[in-house]
DNA sequence: AGCACGCCGACT
DNA sequence: GTCGGCGTGCTC
């Protein structure tokens, strides 16, 4: 297009208001070519009067699609503190070519309270006449009748100084009027900014524990390689209690002394007091907390203090890897496999990959850890690309717990009706005599009612598809992935019991049947009804953790938090529940969850002890977790996931169709399910379509849901697919009035 | 968000 | 005619 002799650049003035939420089209002059790229920021002439504002560059084109007569051009670029809102503004065209998403989107998710959230600036407007010639100008405008005025002139005298609000709300007196005042040399307009103090908390600084041999080796190869200009990602794979955060902390100081700004991303949940103390004891008021609870006006002031560089370690959930540090030298991630790095809003974004990219940006590492590292992250560390830390040994003499798994077909073969194996029961009254605590664990996600046989185990399963079916309200079982339905089964397909139920057991019906079998015990019970107040989470695991209760009964949010030194047994009551959900990662995540349930016990100097019961003792991610092996699970699990064409060994595509409209969705998906088919004639490897059809959540707010699992062996592949259907997608008059999200390699299904 | 524009009413 | 008060609508 070099014979072209105009250019245009896609701008984005404001992303604080609806309104001015979307692009502007502004020429790009002859001079500015070299300067002007997507992520400058310019100023425009905008607006009626023109006024000089600020704004971001998105894309730069040959040709633009608006009236050319109205169009303007751009002012000059903006190269004051560049770097950081052009590295997020490159963050953000990341976010969206890799998870798909419009850049506005993007960008919003990416800058987003941004100072203009006012960085509580208070203009004060002063005399700057003496008192005499403005007295003597107030009678005549009073004389006038120029009401505004005079008020506005009347209050300045009386008061000396007020406020720009003062003037422009209680006067009703414009600010345009002000400033022509002030050309006069009759007022004097002077911005101040209000500072206020953020942490008043506590500053108390320890050195940290000394590092054990294993954590100094990792702290000693990280050093050496930042010494020598090495940056890249390394995964950290500590087994429970090995220290992580020690090793953290230890990173974090080198990175400081290196004068360099850190991330530290935690899942959500975990952002707790107690876990950000750990950073305030050692950093003190070096550190800047960003909490999803926290203020407008506090969030930004946390970025203003990010940016001033006067808060170099940066903690909070997954949007604080988007905090505006200048001089980024290191990104952790903390339990890395945590489902909460990915986003579910559109972008789509993965926080590791996002993290990785940005560090790739500004000359950063990453550091990612966990105990059970996703396979990934896994698998990425054996191949190489990223470098694998391991950690072995449990910091002070706490030692794995015994654990056993129940086969809960025996249990049924034997007559036990109940919720608890024999063995299960004999432990708690054990520990119940002993005055230990026990933790019961249901790992229930959602109300994924699956079937199963009672007396052999066998799950009702797709004769298509590697999935369960679905026990549906009308009385079918549906797969989601291809929308095969079958009646429901009256006896098991294999051993012709008649013993089959949707497996379906709540934590109120397992409350009820150990009050019935352990009268005497004090129970707590914890899940998504007793927890909804405010603070109740913490205050429940508080009261148990002062020994309030004997047992401690809830769903996966008991895993995480609180060492308990006197809980000596955890039980898994059907490890099954997990298993069987229609989701190509539900090995993976009960694996996580036993393995984090069963590093509940003996954390103290009692050896604890876990029980599993299962239907499926023989599954890999319940014999592992049983073993405490990570390595045992991943080598299966690689295997699955290699034989299935499932991430990280190919890539998915989700497409999800809403529309207020049942039909319009319907037929958008019908028709971008064409598109995709005839753009793959003729390739050699095509891309496959999975499950077409509705969404296993198929209204959601009274919309529509359609969804399209793409799946292909190479992401650019599907990237590609993307970058030609979205055009389509967005100007088609076709798909007007439905939105249309994408979503790579997901982790929950829809 | 800003800001111009346009309309109506009050006053000189 | 001029200024003030207020609602509306647009910004490449």
């Amino acid at each position: 297009m070099g014979d072209s002799n105009t250019r245009y650049a896609d701008i984005i003035i404001d992303i604080s208001h609806e309104a001015l939420d979307r692009v502007f089209q502004y020429r790009v002059p002859l001079s500015l070519w070299k300067e002007v790229r997507p992520g400058s920021r310019v100023f425009v002439p905008f607006g009626r009067g023109n006024r000089e504002t600020e704004g971001y560059v998105v894309a730069i084109r040959p040709e633009a699609d608006y009236e050319e007569s109205k169009i303007k051009e751009i002012l000059r670029v903006n190269t004051e503190g560049v770097s950081v809102e052009s590295e997020l503004i490159k963050v953000a065209s990341f976010l969206k070519e890799q998870y798909g998403s419009t850049m506005i989107q993007a960008l919003r998710t990416v800058l987003p309270v941004k100072a203009k959230m006012k960085p509580k600036e208070e203009v004060f407007i002063t005399l700057s006449a003496d008192i005499e010639a403005a007295q003597k100008l107030l009678a005549e405008w009073e004389q006038k009748h120029y009401v505004a005025r005079a008020r506005f002139l009347f209050l300045l005298i009386e008061k000396g100084r007020i406020t720009k609000e003062e003037a422009v709300k209680g006067c009703n007196f414009p600010l345009k009027e002000i400033r022509r005042l002030a050309e006069q040399g009759i007022v004097k307009l002077e911005s101040r900014i209000k500072y206020r103090n953020p942490f008043p908390e506590l500053t108390k600084r320890s050195t940290g524990w000394p590092l054990n041999e294993e954590q100094q080796a990792v702290a000693d190869n990280f050093q050496k390689d930042y010494d020598n200009g090495k940056r890249g990602t390394y995964l950290l794979y500590g087994v429970t209690g090995s220290g992580k955060t020690e090793v953290y902390l230890a990173l974090i100081e080198q990175v400081l002394a290196k004068k360099k700004q850190v991330i530290v991303l935690i899942p959500e949940i975990s952002l707790t007091y107690q876990t950000v103390r750990r950073f305030y004891e050692r950093f003190g008021e070096r550190i800047a907390v960003i909490n999803s609870r926290m203020s407008k006006g506090e969030k930004s002031d946390a970025c203003e203090r990010i940016r001033a560089g006067e808060a170099d370690v940066i903690i909070g959930a997954r949007s604080a890897l988007f905090a505006p540090a200048e001089r980024l030298g290191l990104i952790i991630i903390d339990e890395e496999h945590d489902g909460a790095y990915k986003s579910d809003t559109s972008p789509k974004y993965h926080a590791r990959e996002t993290a990785v990219y940005r560090a790739g940006l500004c000359g950063a590492s990453v550091v990612l850890g966990s105990a059970t590292p996703s396979v990934e992250a896994y698998a990425r560390a054996l191949s190489g690309e990223y470098k694998l830390w391991t950690l072995k040994k449990r910091a002070g003499n706490a030692m794995l717990p015994t654990t056993q798994i129940i086969d809960l077909r025996e249990e049924f073969k034997k007559g036990n009706r109940s919720i608890f194996s024999g063995e299960l029961h004999k432990k708690i009254e054990e520990r119940l005599a002993k005055k230990e605590q026990i933790m019961l664990f249901l790992n229930r996600r959602g109300f994924a009612g699956f079937v199963s046989c009672r007396a052999c185990g066998q799950v009702i399963k797709c004769p298509h598809c590697d999935v369960t079916l679905t026990y549906h309200r009308n009385g079918k079982l549906r797969c989601h992935y291809c929308g095969y339905e079958e009646p429901f089964i009256k006896q098991c397909p294999i051993c012709k019991s008649p013993h089959v139920a949707a497996f379906g057991l709540g934590t109120e019906k397992v409350e009820a049947a150990l009050h019935a079998e352990f009268p005497t015990a004090r129970v707590l019970r914890m899940d998504m009804d007793t927890t909804r107040r405010k603070h109740a989470h913490e205050e429940m695991l508080a009261a148990f953790s002062k020994g309030e209760a004997d047992i401690l009964l809830g769903t996966q949010m008991i895993v995480k938090g609180h060492d308990y030194a006197n809980v000596t047994l955890v039980g898994i009551l059907a490890a099954d529940l997990s298993l069987h959900e229609q989701d190509f990662r539900s090995g993976e995540k009960t694996f996580q969850l036993l393995c984090q349930a069963a590093g509940r016990a003996g954390r103290g100097d009692k050896r604890g002890d876990v029980i599993i019961q299962t239907y499926s003792p023989e599954h890999y991610s319940i014999t592992t977790a049983a073993e405490h092996s990570y390595e045992n699970f991943f080598k299966e699990e690689y295997t699955y996931r290699q034989l299935m064409g499932y991430p990280p060994c190919a890539h998915m595509l989700v497409i999800l169709v809403q529309s207020g409209d049942e039909s319009q969705s319907v037929i958008a998906r019908l028709r971008i399910e064409k598109m995709i088919e005839q753009s793959q004639v003729g390739q050699e490897v095509p891309v496959q379509i999975l499950a077409p059809g509705q969404a296993s959540l198929s209204k959601l707010k009274d919309v529509y849901r359609q969804v399209l699992y793409l799946k292909h062996k190479d992401k650019e592949t599907l990237l590609d697919l993307k970058r030609r259907l979205e055009p389509v997608l967005e100007k088609h008059p076709m798909f007007a009035g439905i939105t249309i999200q994408f979503d790579f390699d997901p982790l929950s299904h829809y």
